[in-house]
DNA sequence: CGCTTGTTTCACAAACTTGTGAAGACTGTA
DNA sequence: TACAGTCTTCACAAGTTTGTGAAACAAGCG
């Protein structure tokens, strides 16, 4: 007594694992980017047995994962009163925006190359000159990420998507 | 008999492992990294010995780094005729430029969320309309990053730093 | 109040990653 | 041709990550 599926089942778990792994190639938790893309793809929100269901694995995986990605808000969890189970959804502002603008990487690399610079005496030598430029192209990407996200929520709202007011 | 040291060696070396470190933290190849920047922070060309020295690790271990650095264009090999060490030296290109605007991570990620809008019916479904979001964001910050490098060329030759033309 | 259903925690096992030592290959020198 | 120095390859060992099963825990329902 399933709900009838309203996508093809099959092509979209396929969508779910090759997304998930993409992630998992570029240091995402592998099992965290599972269940998220689990999520995402469903209509509706999906209690941690449903998601431990559909991927085939043990309801102590998906708590793992659920608990990782709470933390940085990419999936909500819903309280239901009158059941046991909680629900979990996608937020409503996009995670990936937050996620790419997030120049916290860079941040690190920016101060961990300064000091680079100060122990290779600047800009002087061949290695100081290396290390400065690079530092410096960091701090331009940091730059431009962020503002990306401005950039980003122009451009939808010209294109008529996301709408003025999430409701 | 080596020559006198041209930095705080100390200084040096912890930038070594701290920008490597970042870098692993990221899913780069850890002693790829320590390579990497050891030469980076070096005057001069550096034989695959010296650089294994200098880290205090096998020369198998540099051995397999540097394979996977030239790989990338990310190190530079040059034969020494007269000797049998070959030395390694940066690219005159600036390797984290063409990393960061290299940008088939996110190629990738289109298209396989693409795969997922035609999975789950276009935006006629929520859980579509999600995935169409994520894969545009994803589009743009591509597009983004593919002029990212021109505008940081074009602000380096106005302050000067880079040069007309390199060496 | 205790049973039932669903989630979380924890110790462990399987798999993967990564660097080492040793042996082999290549190249220049005598 | 024999030798010495340097790099490369390979099997293995140590460390880390990751998911499982089992048991504890929490909350509705009879």
């Amino acid at each position: 007594m399933n709900v009838p599926p309203q996508h093809d089942e099959e092509e979209v778990h396929l969508f779910v694992e090759r997304m998930a792994m993409a992630f998992a190639d570029v240091g995402f938790p592998r099992m965290a980017a599972r269940v998220l893309f689990t999520v995402m793809s469903a209509d509706d929100p999906l209690t941690a047995g449903e998601i431990a269901g559909r991927l085939g694995v043990s309801a102590a995986a998906v708590s793992g994962a659920v608990r990782y990605l709470t933390q940085f808000a990419m999936l909500v969890r819903e309280p239901v009163k009158g059941s046991r189970s909680d629900r979990y959804r996608m937020p409503d502002n996009p995670w990936y925006e937050a996620t790419i603008t997030k120049t916290t990487i860079y941040k690190n690399f920016i101060d961990i190359a300064a000091g680079g610079v100060d122990a290779l005496h600047g800009r002087n030598t061949p290695a100081g000159e290396r290390v400065a430029e690079m530092r410096d192209f960091f701090l331009f990407v940091q730059e431009e990420l962020e503002s990306l996200g401005d950039r980003w929520r122009a451009r939808r709202a010209a294109t008529g998507h996301g709408g003025p007011a999430g409701g």
